[in-house]
DNA sequence: ATTTTTCGGGTACGCCGTACCCAATTACCG
DNA sequence: CGGTAATTGGGTACGGCGTACCCGAAAAAT
């Protein structure tokens, strides 16, 4: 059957002002008292590792204070509550590796290295598309990612909308398309049933609808038509930046002095 | 703080034979025992409606027999499990209103319609960013839904893999920008804190970073860059449906003869 | 009338996030 | 040095979740 994914972990209530002060790490370390015996670091650090590896759901807050060797209630002394927590994973993980260079190339080179990337990003947490991103609180990893990526296409010569506009349309695709893939993985992981096995297990159902004649052009598809080796994203991304690249250079033929890069 | 949509409901362990028998209704009334008192569809029904209109959280088993008026259990006389719940209501859901008649015009209105319709289907029923749509369960709404998308794309000229690939793009786009909208929208709602108040709390940190010459892109954009008035989802579609027109053009330009509608 | 089958649903178990406390620990003040 | 204020650790408890397991009631077949 059909599963979601999670349940609806919203940062709603939270504290954005505690976020924040969390992310950019404002704490000023009190001076009595005993000294902490955890770092917020090594909380979010283990978060991640545990969403990485056994999915958001594993994420509980008693899971993740046994798999700290502390009490539950121990991690409310550094984290107010669990969708802060999670605030503090989405801008750890969002925090590039190779910050700060730009690509080298043209925009094209740039929106695709970003798309790919994004993908990837996707692949290794793949808890981050459960995560609501709306309103995303400004930390250290986010704000560079977004300085990176508009330093890539700012030679497009598109107005600052429309270079916003272009950052959503590709990190809606890839997460689109991301979302797709992870859930085939998931199903199959979850499952213990390989992709064989389930439309093997579709397939009476599946020889019906099609000797059925109300599906004529499914009917008609050639076998290849859903097969492994086509790959969707490679396609869809070219489609894309295609395009993207009529807009620009109609731009170009608009005005063609402030042709940039 | 950021919130996830959910746990991770799975739709791992279900029966998929099981979900195929109750969506194309081959049950058989046995003769003996009491009538049921529920119908399968009043519980489908009454789970959308509920899904809809309070998000998939609100979706529990205690609270939808509650809404129905039986005790918890009996709903398992109806239905499996909760994922085989949600296999139900996927398709209930998939069943397109204007069935089965393809949409008039050529190939990009054919997916303009697709895609807008889509993102309708989301705004409509936010919950379902938060199902597993990986191999889907065939239903009679899902697959109806497909054969016409198909009937409406054909005219492209293209081999079957890439018309699959073309709604597996087309799908990502508007799933993905779709996710986006929604997010933003429940954000809001659970956290009673409007867009303005929200940048406002963050104005400090957002000064902070403008000012600190780390991200000269970032503070360079204008004030309307994020603004509202600019249609994202039409922008990107229209980028994306260039995309494809490209690809059609330079098919069409290779073989001529070949060319549809 | 009895048997067989099905339906309704109560109880219980092990998960979850976290509010509310209290004891132990540490640093400052006198 | 003793006392006090601040801070950390974490136990207990509450109300939610999905659902396994059962048993009593209802209805048709015999």
């Amino acid at each position: 059957m059909t599963s979601t994914n999670g349940g609806d972990t919203q940062r709603t209530g939270s504290d954005i002002t505690r976020s924040l002060e969390l992310l950019w790490g404002e704490g000023e370390r009190p001076t009595r008292g005993p000294k902490p015996g955890l770092t917020l670091d090594r909380i979010v650090t283990e978060a991640v590792r545990l969403a990485d590896a056994e999915g958001l759901s594993a994420v509980s807050m008693r899971r993740l204070s046994t798999e700290l060797g502390t009490g539950t209630m121990s991690l409310y002394r550094y984290v107010p509550g669990k969708g802060e927590l999670l605030d503090l994973m989405l801008d750890r993980v969002n925090t590039v590796s190779g910050e700060s260079q730009p690509p080298p190339g043209g925009w094209r080179e740039a929106v695709e290295a970003y798309a790919r990337e994004t993908l990837v990003l996707h692949r290794e947490h793949p808890w981050l598309l459960q995560v609501n991103q709306a309103r995303p609180v400004l930390g250290p990893g986010s704000v560079g990612g977004l300085e990176r990526t508009l330093s890539g296409i700012e030679s497009m010569g598109l107005t600052d909308p429309e270079l916003i506009g272009v950052i959503v349309m590709v990190e809606g695709y890839v997460t689109g398309v991301a979302r797709t893939q992870l859930h085939e993985v998931e199903a199959t992981k979850k499952s213990g049933l390989s992709d064989e096995a389930f439309w093997e297990a579709q397939y009476p159902t599946l020889e019906r609808i099609m000797n059925s004649g109300r599906y004529p052009h499914l009917a008609g598809l050639s076998d290849d038509a859903f097969g492994r080796d086509f790959d969707h994203f490679e396609f869809g991304l070219q489609r894309l930046l295609d395009g993207l690249d009529v807009l620009v250079a109609g731009r170009e033929a608009e005005n063609p002095d402030t042709r940039k890069a």
